[in-house]
DNA sequence: CTTAACAGGTCAACGGTGTTGTCATAAGGT
DNA sequence: ACCTTATGACAACACCGTTGACCTGTTAAG
């Protein structure tokens, strides 16, 4: 039985597709990411991707068994740059954060990829370098093995789930993501103080606050409280 | 013109459809419900809802303009089913972990359900309520209007956040989710200390903390810096 | 009661989707 | 130069959401 999927370093025998071009996993990663980037992310499936890459779209399965294998590509690849933009400083609250950010503007300007990897492990390099990366800044910060795993843990979960969260309403259908900004405007916002006493008294603020993204803040949150358990450990210590 | 799509107090006629069955609002979320828990998330398609319900598929769209508004009445009927199930005591700390917690557990234990109604504003009854109920609890535990929206805004991503995201990984198929943790244990865990020092440093620790969700670690850290704020906010203001 | 209006169920079709079995051919090792 | 076979192409399958046209039972008015 002929395998389906050639492992990359297997590969020799580069023909190229009827209209010219020579496949590859990186092309077809490459490929997909400028789709999205270009048309939004409900302009990728394998069918547009083939055409996009001048091949058939059945050609693609000989480089990835599923969609879903791709997507891991993509999101693999996405971490990757993101992990290359960043410049550390060497303040690791500060590098978190910058950190934090990153990803999650990242998701969102991928949000397929993103919704696909936030709950998946690919194991590629690029997760893996994300991975050792935190865990040095937390470590090289003063925090102690256990507690900086626990940080890393919490920071990076929180960090996938917004992501893939906030990635979703991005994802939605414009129609669908004015008619969320109308049921605040109208549903919250003009709930009598008889009934709905809370949100009547915080209507504005909770209209405002709602426009973003809460990652930012539950950032912050985490950071806040990270630090203060670093200044518990460093005073038991005596540092 | 008829209007395709007639509001429940309206409905007046009826009719049984050729399989004798009497649609209606409810029984359609009812069934939506039904095969998401059964079959998971991506049984629920227009054509399966039909072939459920005894009726053509393109009988719901008498009911629902559109997929997402039906999706939106489902979302809204789990939000209801959670909130039913809390017991406030008064202290808002206990509280809101307790919510956190139960809404985390609710998520877990319909996971595909779950991952449908993360994302979603629905604007409908159980939706209001919960967001009433929420911003009352923080206000009544003396927060400010502003903070306490924010926190608001943070405690209930953070918790859907987690809530889709670990349910993901619950609804993963079996083979999906052993391979996973293969990764873990195989790519992870033996990576040399030469070229991966901190993952290296931290394995033992890696390897147990992945293995249980980090949302309670996450909603703890939030819930330790809020408090610190209402502190901080009780001081100036002379509390 | 009869009857006419029309809400609401049905049918067929459109243009999309992921995926797979089969075939053909050019690349590359011998 | 030949043979193997990797890899691209094709066609088909079973789905999907949605819509316009049609049909029919229910119901309210006369």
């Amino acid at each position: 039985m002929t395998e389906r999927v050639v492992p990359p370093d297997a590969r020799r025998r580069r023909r190229p597709t009827k209209q010219g071009v020579v496949l590859s996993e990186e092309l077809i990663v490459e490929t997909a990411l400028r789709l999205i980037e270009e048309h939004g992310a409900e302009a990728l499936s394998v069918r547009r991707l083939g055409r996009a890459l001048g091949a058939d779209p059945s050609s693609l399965y000989r480089y990835f068994r599923r969609t879903d294998d791709l997507m891991l590509a993509v999101a693999d690849e996405l971490i990757g740059r993101t992990l290359r933009a960043w410049r550390p400083t060497g303040d690791w609250r500060a590098d978190l954060r910058d950190l934090g950010l990153s990803m999650h503007a990242g998701a969102l300007a991928h949000p397929r990829a993103a919704t696909l990897s936030a709950y998946r492990v690919t194991g590629r390099v690029h997760e893996i370098q994300a991975v050792e990366t935190i865990l040095g800044v937390l470590r090289d910060g003063g925090f102690p093995d256990a507690e900086a795993v626990r940080i890393y843990h919490t920071f990076v979960d929180q960090t996938l789930a917004f992501g893939a969260l906030d990635s979703a309403s991005v994802a939605l259908p414009d129609q669908a993501r004015e008619a969320e900004a109308e049921v605040w405007r109208t549903t919250y916002g003009r709930l009598p103080a008889t009934t709905h006493p809370h949100v009547a008294a915080t209507a504005p603020h909770l209209l405002e606050s709602m426009r973003h993204s809460s990652y930012p803040a539950a950032l912050d949150l985490l950071l806040e409280a990270a630090e203060a358990r670093l200044a518990a450990v460093r005073g038991r210590t005596g540092g």
